[in-house]
DNA sequence: GGATAACCGAGACGGTACGTCCGGTCTTACC
DNA sequence: GGTAAGACCGGACGTACCGTCTCGGTTATCC
């Protein structure tokens, strides 16, 4: 899809995608402009338009830059044989993800973007959301298999129930998103499955 | 706060708030302007202005005009003494909104246009969440004192438990919104609550 | 044709076509912008594109504006009889105008600038070259009828051998343009055309 | 000048030479840009600008190749003895180019773009215009010599007097660009410059 | 019932950013 | 080492809207 990827300026990718960052960091996301990225980066306009369809991309792509920097990349989520416990350490992961300042901005801003912009959502689903909820399925289907979970669960049901809450606190709601307020939610959602 | 209200031209709040809701049905909200809201309404951009302090504030008045037109305005959730039963009975009614062509469009519109703006946020929890919120918390606590559900039980836990999956679905999720998600959500939730 | 020339800033108006003359002459017409006559008039783009077509068109204005401002307007060729003297004395007025320092530049950008864009031209001969083309036919038809001219002679022939040379050699030409060459110039089309 | 001529693509040089015409001829010298003249090129940016410093200088060498083709290349003005049929001869010929839909366009264009370009007008004067302008004093100085013209006449002068009204009709009139008005131009400036 | 003040439509204004085009330079791979 | 291809930084284009600011015209109170 990109022009000619192979003689891409890896340094001018690295300024775009830092810049965009900061400045949604530091203006907020509607503050941010593709003129104001070009600008901080040291880069033309073209060379962002040329490989980036719109400000969001960007922001995916520099979203996604950011959490493969990290060490601790989620290859699989844990697998101890107790479903609760190990849910509850990945929600705790999630909330302390979603509270971190360096995160909380630009993902609260691609959260927003993707409802208006149908090809970044697909982006998203493929490169961000699609994969984690494949390691999600994998873990309640192994629960399924353990007895921990009935076999007749509707699995894309039961992520909901479980991520849901929490993913609304963070979006829609004023009350504060808390490790507590994580297992709670684990608690009661396992519960109400286990059913 | 409003200059002064009493000399207010109804015909121009009419016209801005349907020319508002049409555009984004139109046009998504990405692509309605204020300008473009006074040329279709046929009123100067200053009585937009004068009255609104942003695009998103339009477009909320314009949805609470919107479901102040509707027969069934909520005034209380339904209490037979079932809570489940009830809840299903409210969780489609408000799954039917949130499909609700008409609706959907600009309430996801303004569901992000929060996330943005603090002020229009406050008006939103003031003059829509806030009310709704209210119901819900009456109708749990009323379940507390009948006995469905426990006396400590957290109720903000509980909403966000109850309603966050339908709302993440609607929001998040390309998974479709339906009664059935709906009445599974809410018996799930109530199983994992009355634990 | 102006959208609505009742409300339009004389204010920026004047610092329009002062900015784009003296910018001009600082830098040249090629590296005069529409966005550098606007940033140092301390406009908006749309300002200038709301009321001109172009960056000739600007300038037209400008010198226009210029020479309005002069005292020595011209309302008709002086006419004491004595064509060649009359000639002369016009045609060194030419030569120092075209070799002022103010004129010269943006004269010539717009000379050029006609030669590629027919609007342009068009508001040039209908408001520069056409009413002075109309005194200069005059003149030289009150010499025909005072015997000083064949009556028989193509006056537009005419007014190209006695101007054509002069502003030949202001563009094309690079020997200097100087009162003598006025003169001779004048006095060989005179003998040529008198025969 | 040129980095290394001896290796240099006849083929390109040809290839852009033609293409820089075609869309002078097409679209007008102002929308050809050098992009456009390498891509109907099939060739790379770079190698216009390893050989031309600018688009009038493609412009410039693509005029005098389009000149070289044709047979009739002047190496010398008539000289018959009678100057004024001889210029008459002459003249009928410049017109008949200047009026050429080959030449016309792109030889308004150089003719704009000389005034703006200083070393493009050197390259002009060197091998374009410094040539005729050579044949056309070496002709008139024959004249003198053969007592047609005066022997104290102004060369430059006298040249400016004959080929400027066909240059001034040419470039800044509206009226047209005929045989007879050589005719007419070339008699009356000769007799005015015999006296 | 005449003055007057607020609202209204219209739209010009100084700005910011858009997404595109092209200028001139540099880099890569091929021949 | 010249070439086709094309990425790069940068500057300007002409457009769309922003939010503010007059303009006249029209109500709708209040003296």
């Amino acid at each position: 899809m990109p022009p000619n990827a192979s003689r891409r300026s890896e340094r001018s990718r690295r300024a775009i995608l830092d810049s965009a960052l900061d400045l949604v960091g530091e203006v907020g996301y509607a503050r941010t402009s593709i003129e104001g990225i070009a600008a901080r980066a040291g880069v033309g306009k073209q060379t962002i338009y040329r490989w980036w369809p719109s400000k969001g991309a960007v922001l995916l792509d520099a979203l996604l830059a950011l959490s493969e920097g990290e060490e601790g990349e989620v290859e699989d989520l844990p697998d101890t044989g107790d479903l609760e416990a190990d849910l509850k350490l990945v929600m705790r992961a999630t909330v302390a993800e979603l509270t971190d300042p360096r995160y909380d901005a630009p993902m609260r801003a691609l959260a927003t973007e993707i409802l208006h912009d149908p090809a970044l959502r697909a982006q998203w689903s493929e490169r961000l959301d699609g994969p984690l909820r494949r390691l999600k399925e994998e873990r309640l289907r192994s629960a399924q298999a353990a007895g921990e979970l009935p076999g007749e669960l509707d699995i894309a049901l039961a992520i909901d129930l479980i991520w849901g809450p929490v993913f609304h606190r963070w979006l829609q709601s004023e009350a504060p998103l808390t490790a507590e307020f994580a297992d709670q939610v684990v608690a009661s959602a396992m519960h109400g499955l286990r059913g």
